[in-house]
DNA sequence: ATGGCAGGTCCGACCTGA
């Protein structure tokens, strides 16, 4: 079973990308998120035409979350937001069943500044993601949040800012010991596997990132980790998104 | 020290992202 998660910022202006993605990889499930569509807009045809079907939890031009599965593996249960998330409406959860897995797609609140109210919410949303962690199988998405120093270029600069603190780094590590393991820093206990870029200054070319996009699969599936990697070549070429997929595959 | 890129939308600056 082929895994897969990519925040694309805007599915619109990625389609062709994430069209290349399933042509290359041919992922049984694609987690997407900051699809930042109308879910009227939602590409279900291209999907299709390529095999796949989805499921969507859609905000219009902010966030938004899918999951897509390959067309013969039905897509059932949906669940489109949080139980206990401060702001449902903002289209960052949907869940489904497929093949026996239960999956959620998830894009975690950034927070925008340690000292704002958003930052309470994004703390929030991690509380939440721990209560409904031990019913799933696979939670991966954008969680915007580095677990260690080892996830972030250069440490010494995001002192104080957001993505890096232990409030969140130990709501993060709450939701793995709610059951469910880190497949990247399983099968890779000392690499860094950026997996975001800012857009400026060159920043992926000169390998400056963040950990920040996960693949957590249940404890119970962890021995039937095969793979875990970070696709670097859809970070390069024509309109990238700023984040890299993550791909993990389960014997 | 600042802004730097790319997406969205109120089509022209402004907001958000991490």
């Amino acid at each position: 079973m082929k895994l897969a998660t990519w925040n694309v910022n805007s599915l619109k202006a990625r389609l062709p990308r994430v069209l290349e993605l399933l042509d290359k990889h041919g992922p049984d499930v694609l987690c997407l998120q900051e699809t930042k569509c109308e879910r009227e807009a939602f590409p279900h045809e291209a999907l299709a035409a390529a095999g796949y079907h989805a499921v969507e939890h859609s905000a219009g031009r902010w966030a938004g979350v899918a999951v897509a599965a390959r067309r013969d593996l039905p897509l059932e249960d949906v669940t489109r937001g949080l139980s206990g998330e401060v702001a449902p409406d903002e289209a960052r959860w949907v869940a489904a069943r497929v093949d026996g897995l239960h999956v959620a797609s998830a894009y975690v609140p950034n927070g925008r500044a340690v000292d704002s109210a958003e930052f309470g919410r994004k703390l929030a949303f991690l509380d939440a993601m721990r209560a409904a962690a031990p019913a799933l199988d696979v939670l991966a998405g954008d969680l915007n949040v580095t677990r260690a120093d080892l996830d972030v270029y250069d440490p010494l600069a995001f002192a104080g800012s957001t993505h890096v603190t232990p409030e969140e780094r130990s709501r993060l590590e709450g939701v793995l010991q709610a059951g469910l393991v880190d497949a990247y820093r399983e099968l890779h206990p000392d690499e860094v596997g950026f997996t975001w870029w800012d857009y400026r200054q060159g920043h992926f070319h000169r390998r400056m990132g963040l950990r920040i996009d996960y693949l957590l699969v249940g404890a119970a599936h962890a021995p039937r980790l095969r793979s875990c990697g970070i696709d670097r070549d859809l970070r390069k070429g024509p309109k990238p998104s700023d984040h890299a997929p993550l791909l993990a595959e389960l014997a």
